[in-house]
DNA sequence: TCAACTAACGCAACAGGGTTGCAAATGTAT
DNA sequence: ATACATTTGCAACCCTGTTGCGTTAGTTGA
């Protein structure tokens, strides 16, 4: 159990309940999330504004930060290197599952060293990876 | 100057005036295209639907395929390796410049072969490059 | 503990990319 | 030339995400 109450208070975030809460779901899912799943674990009784601007304030002081998604929506996972307001850190590689299209963090894998090529000055890698993720794989045996 | 006519037979589509001008486009474009680009350049004679939907075909086709996008546009270049209706097969990383937000396609970098880990398995994989490209660089001295 | 300040919330309205249905136009094969 | 299938264009719509603004509620410091 993580002391949620002092994470926020660490990143000068409000420790309200609606934060609170959703700083919670992040630690209980073992993937990544959308507004939309949120809104549905949350149970309505926020606005979506709320959470998209929960969702933002959360990134910028380097709680959570942007992985992919399979149809372009925002979706967020836990950071759990040592991100802050002033930088993200993430050398990770994101797996994206073709069954239940969850996207989750891969801290095994890291992203390959790419030097630069014909012009272009590479400053930032991201490898994403698709297939199936080991719960879709039970289901289809 | 490619035989566009031949091309799109080839590809059972149509030889629709749009569609030769579409497909002209992706050849005199060193980078890649949305959507809105595109209406841009054909100067607004076609609907946005006819784009979205012609862009829908040649994808099916194997005739361009999807490219990342800086803020989750649809954006699209042409195949170069033997993609068909049955399969797209690409395994060249993709570049996004941090200044003019274009995707261009860089066939000398492959992409690593990643082997599975932790019970996911792995089918495809997509590498991403982040930074500036060769006329931006030069823009910037 | 209370006042004052500032962050967070919720509502409404909006923005933008992309989609769907349908009728009219245009290619294509015979 | 005809008949059929694909493509086009219009209108209306959907969905994710954003902006403005007045209200509510943490936080800080006397």
């Amino acid at each position: 159990m993580e002391d949620l109450q002092a994470i926020l208070q660490e990143h000068s975030l409000r420790k309200t309940a609606f934060r609170m809460e959703l700083l919670e779901l992040f630690y209980d899912s073992r993937s990544s999330l959308t507004a939309e799943e949120i809104k549905n674990k949350v149970g309505a009784t926020n606005d979506k504004v709320t959470i998209y601007r929960a969702l933002e304030s959360f990134e910028k002081s380097g709680l959570i930060h942007r992985v992919p998604d399979k149809s372009n929506l925002t979706r967020y996972a836990l950071c759990h290197s040592d991100c802050n307001s002033n930088e993200h850190v993430h050398n990770h590689a994101h797996f994206i599952c073709n069954s239940c299209n969850e996207t989750f963090c891969i801290d095994e894998i890291a992203i390959p060293l790419i030097k630069d090529t014909k012009g272009f000055r590479i400053k930032s890698s991201k490898l994403t990876l698709e297939g199936d993720c080991p719960d879709c794989l039970l289901l289809k045996d």
